[in-house]
DNA sequence: GCTGCAGTAGTGGTATGTTAGTATTATCAC
DNA sequence: GTGATAATACTAACATACCACTACTGCAGC
């Protein structure tokens, strides 16, 4: 019954905390997949620690509907939620074009080049066809936006709802995105933000919000067991 | 060191999540005060339970910010944090604003209806002065039309994120807050919504939204110690 | 072969014991 | 009296033990 996940402890912080990231992290890159049966016990073997920690970690995950509890019977990683997943992009995008237009205020060059840097950055990933870390680079290029504007909680509330989004589009990262075009937005992105012109920024990351959105369906085709 | 707290215990159901409902409780109508020192034993004797349900409660309630916990010292009840209640605003306005045009799409002549009689019991409580009551049926009020338009986990993000702006409400509450303004707006608010009008809906509910915010810094000097 | 029920293995929920870190207090050297 | 330090009295973190419930398995009766 064993797997292969990512296990990296940290001998200082919080066992309980170790859980969680691991248990999180795996789940979310789908090394843990939608739909399977984790118990408790098998958790203790695989990560050696007592039951306790390990639970604490399972009330996280649950408040976060990444694992779904039955009282007497066990957990499973949940499925997919399609609902879900629509409901977390409704909420990214509103909240982030918002934060967008203030970016426009807010943003100082300084920031403004550190996002430029950020593309180049995705540029090369892109050329190189390492699209997991292409696709940790656009998280930290969005996330980056919306610390500057002080919106660092705004940012954990979309992550938070992301969390079955986010499984989507790392089953897209497979096929291939369109990097390109992603790429071309961020830049557009940037511009409107440096040119302060607060329509245009939102109006800009609405349509590349929209993007990642095709072939939700056609995925649930291909990938049946890990939806609901 | 004992406090009187609301407990009513339901007998089925897991003692985690009567720890939690009643702490959560408890901590947002400010019966346990911003700064409080509390311990895990302290819990044990009000509550009479172990400490496995009353930690699992903690580690949901310190995820929402709720509870602060420095390991091997003890926990205290969050104080409140005057930029975390402006970012919750915030959010609050933009998904707010978003979801009442899409209401204005979505809402059937049975869910207006119900809103109006939600009013209706507004203004029966205000009436007779019943604050506590009527700030509940506000709440109701914008919870109906968020979920009449499917959006119930926006509002439960929008709930989580409040823990610090909903405490600085109930501190206002003492003082009168202007309801009669207040129930004027819902009026108008779903007027909008019943002549499917977005841009007034969005633009009555953000007046409204904003009409909360004033007097906190008063409130911050009249409560110093529960401020962050 | 099918149905019903008793036994049992396995699960999460809860209680309690143990460990390790922190802050305070009492004590001793000066 | 003042400073350093050792004892100790607290805490939360972690480990383990126990309990109640679920679901399956296999046998008995038909």
């Amino acid at each position: 019954m064993s797997i292969q996940i990512d296990i990296s402890r940290d001998k200082r912080g919080l066992i309980r905390d170790f859980v969680y990231e691991t248990l999180k992290k795996n789940i979310m890159e789908l090394r843990l997949e939608p739909g399977r049966f984790i118990s408790e016990k098998e958790l203790v073997e695989m990560l050696q620690v007592s039951r306790t920690p390990i639970r604490e970690a399972l009330v996280k995950l649950t408040q976060e509907e990444l694992i779904e509890t039955t009282p007497q019977k066990g957990s499973i990683i949940s499925l997919i939620d399609l609902q879900h997943a629509e409901e977390s992009r409704f909420v990214r995008k509103t909240l982030e074009s918002a934060v967008v237009r203030e970016a426009c205020e807010l943003l100082d060059k300084e920031q403004v080049l550190h996002l430029q840097n950020l593309i180049s950055l995705q540029e090369l990933c892109e050329s190189e066809q390492n699209y997991g870390r292409l696709f940790e680079l656009d998280e930290e290029f969005h996330k980056s936006i919306m610390i500057g504007c002080g919106r660092g909680r705004t940012w954990g509330l979309i992550q938070q709802m992301a969390t079955h989004d986010n499984r989507i589009r790392i089953l897209r990262l497979a096929s291939d995105s369109d990097w390109k075009i992603i790429l071309a937005q961020h830049h557009g992105i940037v511009r409107a933000i440096k040119e302060k012109d607060p329509d245009q920024a939102d109006k800009m990351i609405r349509d590349h919000l929209e993007l990642l959105l095709i072939e939700k369906e056609s995925l649930k085709q291909k990938h049946t067991k890990f939806f609901k």
